[in-house]
RNA sequence: GGAGAGAUGGCCGAGCUGGCUGAAGGCGCUCGCCUGCUAAGCGAGUGUGGGGUGAAAACUCCACCGAGGGUUCGAAUCCCUCUCUCUCCGCCA
């Protein structure tokens, strides 16, 4: 959400940002609303201040043993006005509501200017793709060759796009968990949390996936909850509402959640494999950040997401989105990509964003700076730390043997007590 | 599921027979003072949001005592609905 004062005051760049985004609303009926609103609060506060006044006048007079019908029922009817003016300003501020929780964050400076994916620049690569002396399968068929993946039973228990692990599969998914809690706990600093994974609407609304996204998110019937569809959720909504300390900033949390998404509008994109699931696990690092610091805080965020990939020796690349690929609450977005070898391509495995104070200012997390007063929002940072599903496929492809074995990189060989998945493990 | 208790400022905690209570007191914090009796004492200050005037400092007004309604000239205080927390009973893991 952006401050209603900052869109009034700042009407040519946030159009021109809504621009960029390829957005389309209407700032001026916006801004009209809001005069209307303005207009409408000044005669309401007038009124309400008289009848402050007589009403303790009144109450003087009582005491006094003076005859006071004249002023009651003149206040009657100020009281009556105000209830009426009451009720048109609250019509007003729904609408301002409705169109301000539905507008984009502004993107920051040093977003790349672009109308959609095709436009966004590579920032950096790592490592070299594999050769191959053989065709490389894709991590599906690989998967259910050797026994660790099954998705024609996942379907039956579930439906499509689901997965289901076995046997060494299931253990590589729990290493690569583990694993990447451990690097981001004991080498970078997170504290791991393990969250709700349902949340109510307040906390979907915090974050930016409500209102204008719930197509996305799996309801639950008869609940007003929902199942989240990454960590970011209830982990941003921990200090929800709460007035931090200066000096605990930045706060860093990593969590490992099943993420859930309904993948609306995604039919025959990824239909196989574990690229695109309504399940999928993630673990996910998470920043409040005083404003001054967070951009600093997000080259260090996407820097220890990238930590995982090169210790896994898989090949990638960093992207910057640009203001038309941009996400609706973030400022700033770098995606990592992982090297695919059946595809040919590199493919999205996480996605760093600062989001500045737009999620802050609605889940109304802010700070107190020592000897100054009132309160700041604080800029909230998220990025995945990796996406485990995604990395496991890559892990299958990047480290398949021409046998159809997969070694395993030697990080994760502790967590595995193997050094490669065959039929027999 | 049944019965009861509660929700007040950064925190703790009064007020709840309606009217100088935006809210006592304490803690914390900030600034200043003092200091031979040392994690002390003294003094002052210290909520949030919104509006208006102003270049700004500032001044001023309105709202906010879990949320939303109602009663009333006037509500933290009375009534209703909802949410959440706690205790006891039942049930399940």
């Amino acid at each position: 959400m952006l401050e209603i004062k900052f869109v009034r005051q700042n009407k040519p760049k946030v159009q021109k940002a809504l621009l960029m985004r390829g957005e389309t609303v209407d700032i001026e009926t916006f801004l009209n609303y809001d005069d209307e609103r303005r207009a409408v609060l000044l005669e309401i506060e007038e009124l309400r201040r008289r009848r402050n006044l007589v009403s303790q006048q009144i109450a003087s007079m009582k005491k006094d043993g003076d005859d006071t019908d004249a002023l009651v029922i003149e206040m009657r009817e100020v009281s009556n006005k105000i209830k009426d003016l009451d009720k048109s300003l609250s019509e007003t501020e729904e609408k301002i509501y409705k169109i301000l929780m539905e507008l984009p964050n502004i993107p920051h400076e040093s977003v790349p200017i672009g109308k959609d994916s095709s436009e966004n620049p590579v920032v950096k690569q790592f490592g070299k793709q594999p050769e191959f002396e053989f065709t490389p399968a894709p991590h599906w068929t690989l998967g259910e060759n050797l026994g660790i993946l099954d998705f024609d039973r996942a379907s039956k228990i579930a439906g499509a796009r689901f997965p289901l692990y076995l046997g060494a599969g299931a253990r590589l998914e729990r290493a690569l968990i583990n694993f990447m809690l451990d690097v981001q706990t004991k080498e970078h600093g997170y504290k791991e949390v393990l969250p709700p994974f349902i949340v109510n609407r307040k906390s979907m609304t915090g974050t930016g996936q409500l209102p204008k996204f719930e197509e996305d998110l799996f309801k639950l019937e008869g609940w007003d909850y929902f199942m989240i569809p990454t960590a970011e959720v209830p982990v941003t909504n921990i200090h929800q509402g709460e007035i931090l300390n200066e000096d605990i900033l930045p706060i860093k949390y990593v969590a490992y959640t099943p993420c859930f998404r309904s993948e609306a509008g995604s039919y025959g994109k990824d239909t196989r494999g574990l690229i695109r699931q309504h399940q999928f696990n993630k673990v996910e690092l998470v920043k409040f950040s005083k404003p001054e610091s967070s951009y600093d805080e997000l080259e260090k965020l996407l820097n220890n997401a990238e930590s995982i990939l090169q210790r896994l020796k898989l090949p990638y690349q960093v992207i910057s989105l640009c203001t038309g690929d941009l996400g609706f609450s973030a400022a700033k977005t770098y995606d990592i990509e992982v090297w695919m070898p059946s595809q040919d391509v590199y493919r999205e495995i996480s996605s760093c964003s600062n989001f500045e104070s737009f999620q802050a200012r609605r889940a109304d997390i802010r700070f107190r700076r020592k000897g100054k007063k009132g309160t700041e929002l604080v800029h909230t940072l998220n990025g995945s730390g990796l996406a485990v599903g995604r990395t496991f496929a890559a892990i299958l492809e990047n480290y398949q043997q021409a046998d159809g074995t997969i070694s395993i990189p030697e990080v994760l060989q502790p967590y595995m007590d193997c050094s490669s998945i065959t039929k027999e493990t």
